[in-house]
RNA sequence: GCUGCCGUAGCUCAGUGGUAGAGCACUCCCUUGGUAAGGGAGAGGUCGACAGUUCAAUCCUGUCCGGCAGCACCA
């Protein structure tokens, strides 16, 4: 039999007879790794222990130390143990897919009724018994018409379409069994049903799912589970979620009375003084940093003709998702038929219109912030992170394709800036490039796609191709920041059109004395407001810097003969720019610290005999138990100084 | 939009085929208390909307509206 050259972690080479598996090569290691292997990786593939290997490779030996393949068979071992439970359950329920997901893994079903809450936890009953049964896991590989065959013998419609589908590459079709249950699954999988933990899997959620993710296809029900080596880590993933709650800008919104939504304006915002107050103080920021980046703003109106969006284009994609506006008015034939604006870059290029431009206007940077209506699926909103009405922070720059490139990376710097005065320090660059479905030569492709990545370069930054996703007239670039909890989103874009402005006729006149076509560059920060304000409220949990905190200093009496002095204080705070308020109510200090810190308010200031005899007042931080004693002057200027917004701190500094 | 769950006081939630309850918040009174809930009293609800079944509906049924989770969507 002809030799099998396996390379070890540590380099050395041993040599194995052809199609001798991970499991025989534990094995002549030694007999504490054979028991304690639970599968290998070889040429980088995550292998089962009973697959035999083909040919020369890389190796090592996975063990339940080994947090990922441990964690990766886990949780597919648990997502088939769930499956076979919900049939031993419910033997007329049909199977389709499971894979493994973030954390845990989701299995959908096909099954008249509903899966109630009550239903999970007898499936997490029925699953801790099969994984007592410690049922060993056997595979075969089968020709896909007996696979087909027996799959339409078992009336398993779903996977005769799976079987179906699996590509014709020389791929296996694998068959998986533990007791008298069976799947279809490519694996790898654990020895048996015993080496999953029964104490660190939880089942989280039934919900809706599209058969194969097609809104067209039938909708299966999807459970969903969460699962871990031990105990304590699922403890430690439940109570991070818990604290993922805590952070949800709903409850915040309520709690600290930012802002409300009801039911005659769903998804949309009622901002409250408190919510106002970020709002504003958000779009000051913007506002100064915009007019400091070379941006002129402007505004453009709500409630747009028809015949713009037609000429946009809009009108045939997006009609769906409008706000329709029709008027009736007095000398037209017939209804006049507006739509609220989606987005501002139609009324952008009609103020660009106005007047010839010159090459020497370009580039011209345009900015408003824009108040959108789309019309969202109702299932897409959540809160003030996905709504109806919103305000863009956007700006388009006409410009010659000769600037995109200078444009882009002046844009990378802006938006850098804009995400660490905002607490972020880090974003990812996403760069998609040209679609499948596009238009424009290749020529055109080509140096669009060179401007933005040199662009990239040119800021020293890195970032991540997505191939195929752009926009299928230009490329573009988006930006993901991570929040405090480690989650991403994606709120920047920088967008290169030739389209728009082709489609509404703008123009300058270039050096030549011609009529050349201007590009546009769309571009954002924030994205919305109001979802970016949603991120502010989770990423800083509530407890927003002091210069964004919409109620920065509360001063509290302890006893009523200081209310005077309180007053005063409160007075010079205003005054210094502060957003102070007094509180004189008949409370113990106690009820009002907790009151105040339950709100979020960063600084509060307590006053009672001692303060007014020294003319001082005594400090506490959010978070701190600790008090500061200072005088009031110096209070004043040093909060006024904290207060500052970042850009206006650096001024100074 | 789809599937499932939910809608009772400002908030968080009990509850019942015979028109409703708690805690917190609110108002008033007592209390002047030193850094996360002092005490007492009071007020507060078309039980999401509309239809149907019933002698009687907040409760049962249907439709609609809204919310939550996931899916689909996100110019």
């Amino acid at each position: 039999m002809a030799d099998l050259s396996l390379t070890f972690p540590d380099g050395s080479v041993r040599k194995f007879p052809v199609g001798t598996t991970p499991a025989q090569v534990a094995a002549s290691i030694s007999k504490s790794l054979e028991k304690a292997a639970i599968s290998a990786t070889v040429g980088g593939q995550h292998w089962d222990l009973a697959w035999p290997i083909p040919m020369d490779a890389t190796i090592s030996i996975n063990t339940m130390k080994d947090d990922e393949p441990a964690l990766e068979l886990i949780r597919h071992d648990l997502a088939h143990i769930m499956a076979r439970a919900v049939q031993e359950l419910w033997p007329d329920v049909k199977v389709t897919i499971g894979p493994v997901i973030e954390n845990g893994w989701y299995y959908d079903f096909a099954r008249d009724e509903p899966f109630t809450p009550d239903d999970l936890g007898a499936i997490e009953k029925k699953m801790k018994e099969i994984i007592n049964l410690r049922d060993p896991v056997r595979t075969e590989v089968w020709s896909r018409q007996d696979a087909i065959d027996f799959y339409e013998k078992a009336g398993e419609p779903f996977k005769v379409e799976l079987v179906n589908a699996i590509p014709d590459d020389g791929q296996p079709i694998r068959m998986y069994w533990h007791g008298d249950w069976q799947d279809l699954c490519r694996g790898p999988h654990l020895q048996h049903t015993g080496q999953v933990p029964s104490d660190a899997f939880k089942l989280m959620s039934v919900a809706g799912a599209y058969w194969r993710g097609d809104h067209r296809n039938q909708q299966l029900q999807r459970i969903y589970g969460v699962a871990f080596k031990n105990r304590e880590a699922l403890k430690a993933h439940l109570t991070m979620l818990e604290e993922a709650a805590k952070r949800d800008h709903r409850k915040l919104g309520r709690e600290m009375d930012l802002f409300h939504m009801q039911e005659e304006a769903p998804g949309q915002v009622f901002w409250h003084p408190n919510g106002w107050s970020i709002y504003t103080t958000l779009q000051d920021y913007m506002r100064r940093k915009q007019r400091a980046g070379g941006y002129v703003e402007i505004n453009t109106p709500q409630v747009v003709n028809r015949s713009l969006w037609e000429k946009s284009g809009h009108w045939a994609n997006y009609r769906e998702n409008m706000f329709i506006v029709e008027v009736d008015e007095e000398h037209a034939r017939e209804k006049t038929i507006n739509a609220l604006k989606p987005m501002n870059c139609p009324c952008h290029v009609q103020v660009y219109n106005q007047g010839l431009k010159s090459y020497r206007d370009l580039p011209l940077r345009m900015a408003e912030f824009g108040s959108c209506n789309r019309y969202e699926p109702s299932g897409a909103l959540h809160g003030i992170m996905r709504v109806r009405g919103f305000t863009q922070d956007d700006a388009h720059i006409f410009c010659r394709e000769d600037q995109i490139e200078t444009e882009c990376a002046r844009f990378i710097e802006f938006l850098s800036s804009v995400y660490s005065d905002l607490g972020f320090d880090d974003f990812e660059i996403m760069f998609a490039t040209r679609p499948e479905k596009r238009v424009g030569t290749e020529e055109s492709w080509d140096r669009m796609e060179a401007a933005l990545e040199n662009a990239i370069k040119a800021t020293g930054r890195s970032y991540t191709l997505d191939p195929g996703e752009g926009a299928f007239y230009a490329p573009k670039l988006d930006f993901k920041l991570t929040d405090a909890i480690g989650r991403v989103w994606q709120c920047g874009t920088f967008q290169v059109d030739p389209n728009l402005p082709e489609r509404l006729d703008a123009t300058y006149i270039g050096e030549d004395g011609a009529k050349h076509r201007p590009y546009m560059l769309h571009r954002a920060c924030l994205g919305s407001f109001e979802r970016f304000i949603g991120i502010l409220i989770e990423n800083w949990a509530g407890k927003l810097p002091l210069w964004l905190a919409p109620r920065q200093v509360v001063v509290a009496s302890i006893v009523s003969d200081a209310d005077d002095y309180v007053q005063e204080i409160t007075r010079k705070l205003t005054d210094a720019g502060l957003r102070a308020e007094a509180d004189v109510r008949n409370e113990k200090i106690n009820y009002k610290v907790r009151e105040h810190s339950l709100t979020k308010v960063p600084v509060i200031l307590a006053i009672g005999q001692r303060e007014v005899a020294e003319r001082t007042v005594s400090l506490r931080r959010l978070g701190d138990t600790r008090t500061r004693t200072l005088a009031l002057d110096e209070v004043v200027s040093m909060l006024r100084t904290e207060a500052l917004p970042p850009d206006l701190a650096a001024d100074r500094a």
